[in-house]
DNA sequence: TTTGAATTATAAGTTTTCCTAATGGTGTTT
DNA sequence: AAACACCATTAGGAAAACTTATAATTCAAA
């Protein structure tokens, strides 16, 4: 029996689905459905009532549940208690992060770290989101400080916070007097924008043409920095994350626009390995980050109350719009 | 993290060695050395200082073993508390059974069990030692009783008793008029035996071999009623379970003769599945045999002292010298 | 110290298990 | 009823675990 099959049966006990406890744990629906038959089938019981949606568990499937929260928490307890033996304070942190967190979190973060633990080593290294996360799963880091944070197989994803995601141009441009615009007021604008193969822009296009806005990204580049200059330059505009133009904002090199309708935040998050528990420094490290113990995403249960969110659902952990 | 290395890792606490543990799971020593090291490796502590033999526990370790005695203790619970949910006292149990076993033990288990649970269905099959094995791997049988039992990958084996072999011959053999014969008065007799390839005949041989006792097994069978035949036929000698010929020693049909010196048991043992725990009524039907809950052996920790045990620790479970 | 017996580690190859992708079937909702 | 969201099933491929064979240790005895 795989301890694996155990967690994962709680997540559906407590979300109440099968594909939802698949996300969390990186798996695919069909892994997930695999185990738990198997798991019936190893205990001769049925555990869950499929016959309804969302499903329920029978009462063996709940008294299983409820003893397994308990073990498998013991477990844990017990592991971490024995693993930061070995786990001193000291040492290297080899931590990744992509650019834009790098510049506008980071040197505080370190610092207030050193303060703490003053013989621990904290190396950082920038990169894009998928080297950050190629630096992960490889070793190179042991934590990674991301955006669109995704659970994998290899990585364990916990969010952490939303960042806004501003309009923004130079002071030359049209839109650099007002203060605030709506959407109409940007169709047929031409912008300087990530490539098209980024989530962010993914993100970006997908809120545009939901409010029927059409944008010509005549130039499009891979990272935030070079977007910034661009702007300035051509003398044009962007949507960029707003630690990117923290500074520009501030002494007056680029303008923020408001665009209440338009408003949009990208997730931002912190993963590290799966298979090997980070360090007692890293561990320590990502808690203070969070302002929280550094565990996966669990999803609180929605207490009686069946009202439904009402952004869609499926974005929920990808983007959602500031009302 | 496989529950089973948790078990494991148990084990080699509780045995102080990797391949005993090895033996008792079923799985070679490599796998077990391989498992507790993959463990170390992702709580990123050593458990277990092999530095020293009989091998101990770093104190991380212990802490480890002792949490987890409880953590599994709880588990095992709580799995035969649901499971227990689906298993009602109704139906069949098919058995499969030794020959032996099936003529001495079984009516009266049969007899006993309907008393207590008049709605099972106990079907038993008798077949050669290794046809049970296979009969219980193949979910034909869901208990299997045999000799020298042994744990494997698919099947966990629980110790039940050890039955005396005895040495018996024909009224018309030289032996027949003795009660009491010493090792060379045996020496050179010829005699009617198993096949050399059963164990029970290895054994066998073993030990005369120990005693420098020479026989002649100028006919072998597979079986031990035919043994039974061809020693009234021929008038001849031979090694045989005390439950075979119990009812030929009753009516004169064979005398017995003791040997001291030579003195065998054979173990017999209850098996099943390892992957589907057996049934309500199969637990119970075991339990009953065994005169206690059907549970896989643990050998006892000696108890501080360190002395040797007299016999040859490695026959400890296939076969003993009754002094 | 060397030799031997017993035990664990390591390597290579095989088997088993698990997972993914694709697809089919079933409740729920509109 | 159609569309939808969700879970089951299947087949094939990837990963993990296991086995056999062999090397390296430890401890004990010569």
């Amino acid at each position: 029996m795989q301890l694996r099959t155990l967690e994962i049966f709680c997540e559906i006990a407590r979300r109440r689905s099968f594909s939802k406890a698949a996300e969390t744990h990186g798996v695919s629906q069909s892994a997930v459905s695999q185990a738990v038959h198997q798991l019936e089938q190893q205990l001769g019981v049925q555990l869950i009532d499929r016959s309804t949606r969302p499903l329920s568990l029978t009462s063996a499937g709940d008294t299983f549940h409820s003893g397994l929260v308990e073990i498998l928490g013991r477990y844990h307890r017990l592991a971490e208690e024995v693993s930061s033996a070995g786990r001193e304070m000291t040492g290297q942190l080899p931590i990744a992060a992509i650019y834009s967190i790098g510049l506008s979190y980071m040197p505080d973060a370190k610092e207030e770290f050193a303060r703490l633990y003053p013989d621990v080593d904290v190396r950082t290294h920038y990169g894009s989101n998928e080297v950050v996360i190629k630096d992960v799963i490889a070793g190179h880091a042991e934590l990674g400080l991301v955006s669109f944070p995704r659970s994998s197989k290899e990585i364990v994803a916990v969010a952490w916070q939303k960042e806004p995601i501003r309009l923004v141009c130079s002071p030359a441009h049209t839109l650099a007097d007002k203060t605030e615009v709506k959407p109409k007021d940007l169709d047929g604008l031409e912008m300087v924008g990530f490539e098209s193969s980024l989530e962010l822009r993914q993100m970006i296009d997908s809120v545009l043409r939901r409010s029927g806005v059409r944008i010509d990204f005549q130039n499009e580049f891979d990272n935030a920095d070079s977007i910034v200059r661009a702007i300035q330059v051509n003398e044009s505009a962007g949507f960029l994350p707003e630690a990117v133009i923290r500074r520009e904002a501030a002494n007056g090199a680029l303008r923020v626009v408001a665009c209440r309708a338009l408003s949009m935040t990208r997730p931002l998050g912190i993963i590290f390995r799966r298979s090997d528990r980070p360090s007692r420094a890293g561990y320590e490290f990502g808690s203070m980050l969070l302002g929280r113990p550094l565990e996966p995403d669990r999803e609180k249960r929605s207490s009686g109350s069946h009202r439904k969110a009402a952004t869609n659902p499926s974005l929920d952990n990808q983007t959602s719009i500031v009302a």
